[in-house]
DNA sequence: TTGTATGCGTTATCAT
DNA sequence: ATGATAACGCATACAA
């Protein structure tokens, strides 16, 4: 009998069957073999519930079929809906998923990269808030929103379209006077062009713009400061808003209400993200909307053929307007 | 000179540092070794930036330090922060975490296990909809909100006193006649104890209340129906609604909202989850907050030390009552 | 204390 | 077409 309480391994398979360890091997491949010899294995395999093991399959062959994701967390509504699509996009080229969640912390980035070299992941797609990660030459890395050098292919939505597309639609609806508002990151990375986008909109069609623009980890009152500077006589002094995420766009929301504007009567919101409540549910506000699914797909197709083709450096998707109640139409 | 564009391995650091391979092994797991060797070893493995394989590794100690964890997705903000939590815990217990999204699709459960299986994880930790899922007996597997048998450790919330709780909190905040709304399910699973307990308070306190309960698949516009039935001359039969998720009862305020009932004025409303907008901005509605750190760790902790300790078959963690503006306190 | 040899479960290269 | 055998990279029992 073979040994109890253990997983049976192609040896246990070969016995039972009465065949050779390599025609095992090549049934369970699909390399044809003598068709009563597939039929046997094919029962052996069933009787005894044999899975292959993929540390010594993967041992032996180099390629895991595993793919590292790593985003700063899944309580971001933007974030799980990204690393949602991105393992369906793996499930469907038959790899897996390890997910490591950074918390935006640059010591943790570079160690989930150390956890993923070692456990030899057929390459990493990162959404990293660290400017120096440090990877391997020989493991493919697929970066999105952030640009780290021409090496490394980097997937984004076209932010600096999404800007000129939320200052234009504005315009469009009748504002005249509009303001941009950020809280971010200061690394340069790709989601800042939202702003260049927008001021370059605003210079084209001649439209006054007031900026507001602080760094991650000011408290949220510097925008209701801010709005506050900015009202006299129960009026603001501009018609339109572009937030640079639809949770900013979200909270400033809140705050107009609070001051007694209505939207989008007295003032048009525009955010970015297309977030929606409860995931599939309604827009949170009117919305620059990213193509999440093809961004996934995209960072997929590049981390799995690595190597193959010489990849574009940067690689920037079209994104689409949504009207989610915050502006006229 | 070793391999070009190829990982070095174990081999490459022992000829790199003159000592033999059992001994580099030694330093890599802390096995004391003389201080000479130690130190060699330790710069030839930063010179040639050695990482451990995991792969042979797992191969010889049967342990990968990986647990498969299954959800339906992330898109769903509950099981997008219950998976975060569980990263957060993994993470701490130095382990790796291999998603896996089912899309409620029992087909996939099944096919997921087996890619667990054969990838030999140190565990499962699966939140399944599938009735009579099928798992190697020898791979530990804790089960979130649904329960399996007394083989298998299922962790959920305490959902019987939720619904206690949240029938007891809207007659102490003066309603006079409840009602309960659920969509779900019709699997006996652990959330739908919320109405057992909920009619438990409700019997116990002798208080009127109406059931509208559907499945899976019910068009939203059952409840809209179910609304406008109870509804006379501007006013609902009932002042207190609990739904069993926020979701439903956030789509149940957008319905009272358009009836022109007034929440909470004329009718107070109760959720269950304790969904955040983005993640951790305010609460959608007042809510019955599961309790999503414990449930993480206690799954883990129970993944973990499975086999090394006799497990309960069923643990509930307490819930605790939020007010979020839908109910007058 | 250090070095050597064997085997984990698989694939692939050989003879047969 | 099938069966025996040598690696893959590491841990470990055993010998030095």
């Amino acid at each position: 009998m073979s040994e109890i309480n253990s997983a049976p391994t192609m040896k246990d398979v070969a016995r039972e069957a009465g065949v050779a360890l390599g025609t095992v091997s090549k049934v369970i491949n699909g390399i044809p073999v003598g068709e009563s010899y597939r039929v046997r294995v094919e029962e052996a395999v069933a009787k005894l519930n044999y899975r292959v093991n993929s540390y010594a399959k993967g041992l032996k062959t180099n390629k895991t079929f595993t793919v590292a994701v790593m985003v700063p967390n899944l309580i971001s509504p933007f974030f799980a809906k990204l690393v949602n699509c991105i393992n369906k996009a793996l499930t469907a080229r038959r790899h897996r998923m390890l997910l490591y969640a950074t918390d935006y912390d640059p010591t943790q980035e570079q160690e989930y990269v150390i956890l993923a070299e070692q456990q030899k992941v057929d390459g990493i797609i990162c959404l990293s808030y660290n400017p120096d990660l440090k990877v391997s030459e020989n493991l493919p890395l697929v970066s999105i929103d952030r640009y780290f050098g021409a090496h490394i292919p980097c997937v984004a939505s076209d932010n600096y379209g999404g800007g000129r597309m939320a200052a234009e639609k504005l315009v469009e609806n009748g504002c005249r006077s509009l303001a941009f508002m950020r809280i971010g990151s200061r690394l340069t990375n790709e989601p800042n062009k939202r702003k260049e986008g927008f001021i370059s909109a605003c210079e084209a069609m001649d439209v006054p713009y007031t900026l507001k623009i602080v760094d991650d980890g000011t408290p949220y009152s510097a925008f209701e400061d801010f709005l506050n500077e900015h009202f006299h006589e129960g009026k603001l002094d501009f018609d339109g808003i572009f937030c640079v995420t639809d949770t900013l766009a979200y909270q400033i929301l809140g705050s107009l209400r609070k001051m007694g504007v209505r939207v989008p009567e007295d003032v048009q919101l525009i955010g970015f993200d297309g977030v929606r409540s409860f995931g599939d549910l309604d827009l949170f506000c009117s919305t620059i909307v990213q193509p999440l699914d093809e961004i996934a797909e995209t960072c997929v197709n590049l981390v799995l053929e690595k190597g193959q083709t010489s990849a574009p450096s940067l690689i920037c998707l079209p994104v689409h307007y949504a009207c989610g109640g915050t502006t006229k139409e």
